[in-house]
DNA sequence: TGTGCCGTGATTTTT
DNA sequence: TCACGGCACA
């Protein structure tokens, strides 16, 4: 027996350690799939599996990191450096470098990611002559990313009727011209998207017996995190790797299937069955994570769904406090609220700012909560949106270097040859690209030679053309022996990148420059992470583990005690003490564009599933009578989520005692509190009943505060004040003090008060008075 | 070739 | 509302 197995319950033990043949383990949410992942693997290496035998995919870099870490605490990190551990793309995109020669790929080739195929995507639209309004580049390329998952090649899609009737009948009958020839072009620069990197190494297994044989043999042990997310084309490659074997762990949640509007398909998890009738179910239905209240309330959501397996998700926690309903005028009182409602939570158990997490169905929300966050000095990190390799100064730094790793990737080129600007223009890249596709060569080749090309340019612009080849080129031939971080150091500052942000010092600059730092220190890392002795730590690898990261990937110290904003989506997996979902209204969440069919209602209610099991402690729900959408202010009704939840796991505020109608729809009174919590020990500890009443709401409610200010305070000392204190205040009446900066006389004080909410104030003007320590 | 204004159109997105 | 892309002008 393992001292590690005694960690691990019954059937989590039985998970682990029959580790032959065909397994699917059901884990619901918070049910330690993860750490039965890990301690599976970790037994199998304690059988005296080798390290390298073994294949685990996950879906996210996070996820793998975290595996890794946990297996190296149980066995020792040495071991754990020869799994074959990491994301779908970045396992393939591996394995496609050792062997994309037999595709007529260098080993070096570009990983286009989602922005560089749209930019191509956009090119062959006009190249093609091609209405845009028509041809959106968003719908093609979500098209021909369906197609590849489907393992449909475009020849396959040109040629297939059923397709292009299809196509025709919504009016864009030239999808397959524009996959084709995307294709080519990819192929041309030598670059795969992510969706490639799956369909190539399905071509791989299916066309080279050998290569199937290799890899199947190695991988003797197969395991797969978050299945019920993987697409068909990830689905097959598992499938035939672990045909010999058949020694494969599946393991995932049909509840939280959230993807399928990217090609997720729910249906592997539900047909595993099919595919290996002699497996062995494990159903982990225990949930470490939540209250009991939690797990019910989502459990009431989930058995909504028509299309799941069964399981009884339970956990063992304490009862728990009720999940809090509330509801508000408008959107940007939503934000006050929450915001409020954090800060008071903070004060009256603290709690820490990563314990809370603020999730919302669409990134456009995020908006109001960062500026009612700020607004209370209330630390936070968002994530989404703009991720740091998205950035533009990134981006443009990373095409130089691709560029001096893979000559051919024009998206590249095409991107730097004019940035910093050296006065070669639109029109000169265009009489380039025309010669391009003329000859089918590469950007590259063609500037190298224009003339041979009969590319038609003056003298001036043929001068400039080759110096920025000869810049380029002289890299090249430093790229064997130099470090990765030396030569993108020096690619930085001689580029001129650098001297832009130097010239003038606006803020903008100086953040840019900032984030050319950090993408050189993040190379840094890299080369010291990888070092090993007598090898250079080359671009050509960092380019290939660069491509594949995302935001979430690079965690900064500094941001380990912030409120978390996100969206619903980018949540899974995580788990926060309190959470809170807003916007919690029709058409938003569930949103209008999934409400029609039943499939995509199912998914959006599993996307509540989701964001309820998130939450350890406390569920805050929220929705707003009206909300701007577009600049215009609309009204909104509550979600049918907040309905299908049991009523006896809600606590919904008594909007108006005097009213019969006591429905979610009524009209709130304000003088209620919006969140009751049982909980709240000492009366003098704000409420968030008080903290509503901002000037918005008197106007509206025409109530005036019933917390009676006194007036006439006899003031105590002011140096005397500290952080904790509650003190008392002549017209904002009791509050509690947060911060205290600065020096006397202009000592300030960050003070929160009942009724007005946070106040900065001046200590030798504010006349305060101490209610207690 | 680079800049500024106007019009459009807008989910979720681990890779 | 806000961000981005196209087009007109310098």
């Amino acid at each position: 027996m393992h001292k590690f197995l005694s960690e691990l319950n019954e059937t989590q033990q039985q998970a682990v350690i029959n580790y032959k043949g065909p397994g699917l383990i059901i884990a619901g949410a918070g049910a330690g799939k993860t750490r039965v992942l890990t301690y599976r693997i970790a037994y199998l290496l304690s059988q005296g599996v080798k390290a390298s035998n073994i294949l685990a995919l996950t879906f996210t870099n996070k996820a793998a990191k975290e595996m890794k870490e946990r297996i190296s605490s149980l066995i020792g990190p040495e071991t754990v450096r020869y799994l074959w551990m990491g994301t779908f793309h970045s396992i393939f995109a591996r394995i496609l470098r050792i062997e994309a020669d037999k595709l007529g790929y260098d080993s070096n080739f570009t990983i286009y990611d989602t922005a560089d195929s749209r930019n191509l995507i956009k090119t062959i639209i006009k190249d093609l002559n091609l209405d845009d309004q028509q041809y959106k580049p968003n719908t093609v390329q979500s098209r021909i990313s369906w197609a590849k998952n489907e393992l449909i090649t475009a020849q396959t899609y040109y040629n297939n009727t059923e397709i292009t009737e299809a196509d025709k009948y919504s009016r864009r009958p030239f999808i397959n011209e524009i996959y084709k020839e995307y294709v080519r072009r990819c192929f041309r620069a030598g670059a795969m998207d992510f969706d490639d990197l799956l369909l190539n190494t399905n071509m791989l297994l299916s066309k080279f017996p050998d290569i199937k044989e290799k890899y199947s043999n190695k991988f003797n042990y197969v395991l797969v995190d978050e299945y019920q997310d993987t697409n068909y084309s990830q689905y097959l490659i598992v499938k035939e790797l672990s045909k010999s074997h058949k020694n494969i762990c599946v393991v995932g949640d049909d509840a939280q299937s959230i993807y399928s509007f990217r090609g997720a398909r729910i249906e592997n998890i539900l047909n595993f069955k099919n595919d290996y009738p002699d497996y062995t179910l494990y159903k982990l239905e225990r949930n470490y994570r939540s209250t009991q209240n939690i797990v019910e309330a989502a459990n009431s959501i989930i058995e909504k769904n028509k299309n799941q397996i069964q399981k009884k998700v339970f956990s063992e926690k304490e009862a728990g406090d009720k999940i809090k309903i509330t509801r508000t005028l408008t959107d940007n009182e939503e934000g006050y609220i929450v915001a409020n409602t954090i800060m008071e939570n903070k004060l009256n158990y603290q709690l820490k700012n990563n314990d809370f997490a603020i999730l919302y169905r669409t990134n456009a929300q995020s908006r109001i909560f960062e500026e009612s966050l700020r607004k209370l000095n209330i630390p936070y990190k968002i994530y989404g949106g703009l991720s740091f390799y998205q950035r533009k100064e990134i981006k443009d730094l990373l095409a130089y270097l691709k560029l001096i790793v893979n000559y051919k990737d024009n998206e590249a080129f095409k991107r730097i040859i004019n940035y910093p600007a050296r006065g070669i223009g639109k029109t000169t890249i265009n009489k380039l690209e025309l010669a391009s596709n003329k000859y089918d060569l590469n950007l590259w080749q063609i500037a190298q030679n224009p003339q041979k090309y009969e590319v038609n340019i003056n003298a001036g612009t043929a001068s400039k053309i080759s110096r920025f080849i000869e810049f380029i080129s002289s890299f090249k031939s430093k790229l064997e022996n130099t470090d990765a971080y030396d030569l993108a150091h020096s690619v930085a500052s001689s580029s001129g990148i650098l001297k832009e942000f130097y010239q003038d010092k606006t803020p903008e600059n100086i953040s840019r420059h900032e984030n050319i730092q950090e993408l050189l220190n993040g190379i840094k890392e890299f080369t010291i992470n990888e070092y090993e002795e007598n090898k250079v730590v080359s671009l050509t690898d960092y380019l290939e583990n660069v491509s594949l990261l995302t935001s979430m990937d690079n965690e900064k110290e500094e941001d380990l005690d912030k409120v978390t904003l996100m969206t619903i989506h980018s949540a899974k997996g995580l788990e926060f003490n309190t959470v809170f979902i807003v916007g919690m209204e029709e058409n938003l969440f569930p949103s209008q564009l999934s409400n029609s069919t039943m499939k995509e209602l199912e998914e959006e209610r599993r996307l509540f599933y989701v964001a309820l099991t998130r939450a350890e402690q406390n569920v805050f729900i929220s929705y707003a009578l009206s909300r701007f959408k577009w600049g215009q202010l609309t009204d909104c009704t509550p979600s049918r989520f907040i309905k299908e939840i049991d009523e006896k796991y809600l606590d919904v505020p008594e909007f108006n005692e005097n009213s019969t109608n006591n429905n979610l729809y009524d009209y709130p009174d304000f003088s209620k509190p919006l969140f009751r919590n049982k909980n709240v020990k000492s009366k003098n500890t704000p409420t968030t009943s008080n903290l509503i009443k901002n000037k918005k709401l008197i106007k509206i409610n025409s109530q005036t505060s019933k917390t009676k200010p006194t007036s006439n305070i006899e003031a105590d000392d002011p140096t005397k004040i500290q952080t904790g204190m509650e003190v008392e205040h002549s017209r904002f009446g009791v509050g509690k003090v947060l911060v205290i900066e600065g020096e006397m006389p202009n000592k300030k004080a960050t003070i929160f008060f009942q009724a007005y909410g946070q106040k900065q104030l001046l200590l030798k003007f504010a006349k305060l008075k101490i209610v207690s320590d």
